[in-house]
RNA sequence: GACCCCGUCGUCUAGUCUGGCCAAGGACGCGACCCUUUCAAGGUCGAGAUCGCGGGUUCGAAUCCCGCCGGGGUCACCA
């Protein structure tokens, strides 16, 4: 048996989670459950004027919301990068005392100076080296550069991309701690990784250019070298990096809009990874089947629409005491009473659930079974409050009053034989009465949604929509 | 600008490593029809890709090689 695979999904806390950081997450949470591996949560929090303790509650929030559980991690001590400090500091002093790393006291103003003279004439900045021999005396105060190779070159050996190389006289001599004793992201990286012994680093392609660096850092510490997988963005319409101005990016906003999290993880899996011609897939499913060599590697645009397709797709499959029980916040949320029979309620999201995409949908689609409908939808009042209405809901009301069993079938049978002593289709006398009880001309199955609301209220509604037309006259 | 990555229907993709089964398959979306108490859902059919472009190698290339073009990413004492 090969070493246990140990991987790791490490955000800064600098916002809240976005569909590629979900993404990046759930490849690697898919990849640990694959291999009955280790998931490691870390949270990269060294930017202290960005980190904040709302974002990491939020991205907490959003990975759980997922389903995606982390065998090591907050609230455990030492996944923090502010608690982890002292680590970096006793490995960049080895560096340092092993001559790997330097002292630099080049002004920031300096270096400045020749980022912008270097860009002037066409040319990629690169580190003079200008302390690299100097020799600068501990008590001065300095920032700490790694000391690389001035030739050749690191092969990335990338389970994605394949072979990337890059060329030392790219590179320079980079930063691992500022001026002010804080260590830089590169650095924190490597030696979080090396610590943390992770065997496989999945992360977004926006990384690949670092990588050579951390290479070459991981081979000044001594210390193996882990596989990498740059998995490609997540795109906008345009093609470019996905963002705020495509739209809703962050993982939360589409809880918030009600879509199943069965639906999120199925899209975003298939964003980028896939199986054959299978579009569906259960989290069971995907954790026996996902693997890295089926990742792609070009970019993937973000499509809503299809979101939403397995949006509804999966509002099918759910039963039904998880739809009333998740639907329940969304209702209250409108404003809408919670009804306390759950049973009652599942019935109802089983007429919504073949026509709703999120909860939000659901409870659009579905409100006139909460309250009695405000007013009635006007073009199709134009389309079927005729006269003919009124003698037609005076009949309806009247039969309706005494017939059992107030049942869908019996309903249905009811009408049926009414259509046809007044020698009207059925669609006429349903559309008056789907009017009635709901407000629109679209609705479930409109026996059902009578029978779902019972004698006393389908009659009332019904007397309601009368009273109305008969004013209207 | 330099370096790196990428380039199959509008979109997600199968196929590319191990050339022929691909005059390119599936899915979303779109159109039509069927079903039907409405809307959906479902079913059937259809439009939609000269596999970024140009050369080569080969009996044969989406698949291998070279060049070009286009898009994206990275170049901080940010993460």
């Amino acid at each position: 048996m090969a070493e246990p695979v140990r991987v790791r999904f490490a955000p800064s806390p600098t916002g809240h989670l976005h569909v590629g950081g979900a993404r990046t997450a759930l490849f690697n949470w898919l990849f640990a459950r694959r291999h009955r591996g280790v998931f490691i949560l870390r949270v990269e929090d060294t930017d202290r004027s960005r980190s904040t303790e709302e974002f990491i509650a939020s991205i907490v929030e959003a990975l759980r919301w997922l389903g995606l559980d982390w065998d090591e991690g907050p609230p455990a001590a030492g996944y923090r990068q502010t608690e982890r400090l002292e680590i970096y500091r006793a490995h960049a002093e080895r560096l340092l005392a092993e001559g790997r790393a330097y002292r630099c006291v080049c002004p920031p103003e300096e270096l400045e100076a020749q980022r912008k003279a270097a860009q002037a004439r066409g040319e990629t900045f690169r580190y003079s080296g200008k302390c690299r021999e100097a020799h600068v005396p501990a008590d001065v105060p300095h920032a700490l550069r790694l000391k690389l190779p001035l030739s050749g070159q690191t092969v990335v050996q990338d389970l994605i991309h394949g072979t990337v190389v890059f060329e030392h006289g790219q590179l320079d001599d980079w930063i691992i701690v500022r001026t002010d004793g804080s260590p830089t992201y590169n650095f924190c990286v490597v030696v979080d990784d090396v610590t943390m012994k992770i065997t496989h680093v999945i992360r977004g392609n926006d990384h690949l250019s670092n990588t050579p660096k951390q290479i070459l850092c991981y081979q000044a510490l001594g210390y193996p070298v882990p596989a990498f997988a740059h998995i490609p963005m997540i795109l906008g319409a345009d093609r470019s990096r996905l963002s705020k101005r495509h739209g809703a990016t962050s993982v939360l906003a589409f809880k918030e809009e009600g879509f199943l999290p069965e639906a999120m993880v199925n899209y975003l899996a298939r964003l980028g990874w896939s199986h054959g011609d299978q579009e569906i897939f259960s989290r069971e499913e995907l954790v026996q089947h996902f693997d890295l060599a089926h990742i792609g590697s070009a970019g993937a645009v973000f499509d809503r629409v299809k979101l939403e397709w397995l949006g509804n797709h999966w509002m099918k499959q759910m039963p039904a005491e998880r739809l009333a029980n998740d639907l329940v916040p969304f209702l209250q949320r409108a404003g809408l009473a919670v009804p306390a029979d759950r049973q009652w309620l599942g019935r109802v999201t089983e007429t919504l659930k073949e026509r709703a995409r999120t909860f939000v949908e659901m409870v659009e689609l579905g409100a006139f079974y909460f309250a009695d409908p405000a007013g009635y939808d006007r073009e199709a009042g134009v389309k079927f409050f005729t006269p003919e209405a009124v003698p037609r809901l005076a009949l309806l009301l009247k039969r309706l009053a005494a017939h059992e069993p107030f049942e869908p079938e019996a309903l249905e049978t009811l009408y049926r034989g009414l259509a046809a002593e007044l020698g009207v289709k059925l669609v006429d006398l349903a559309q008056l009465t789907r009017i009635a009880l709901t407000g629109r001309d679209a609705s479930p199955p409109i026996f059902q949604v009578a029978a779902l609301l019972g004698r006393e209220k389908t009659l009332a509604r019904l007397r309601k929509c009368l009273a109305v037309l008969e004013g209207k006259a």
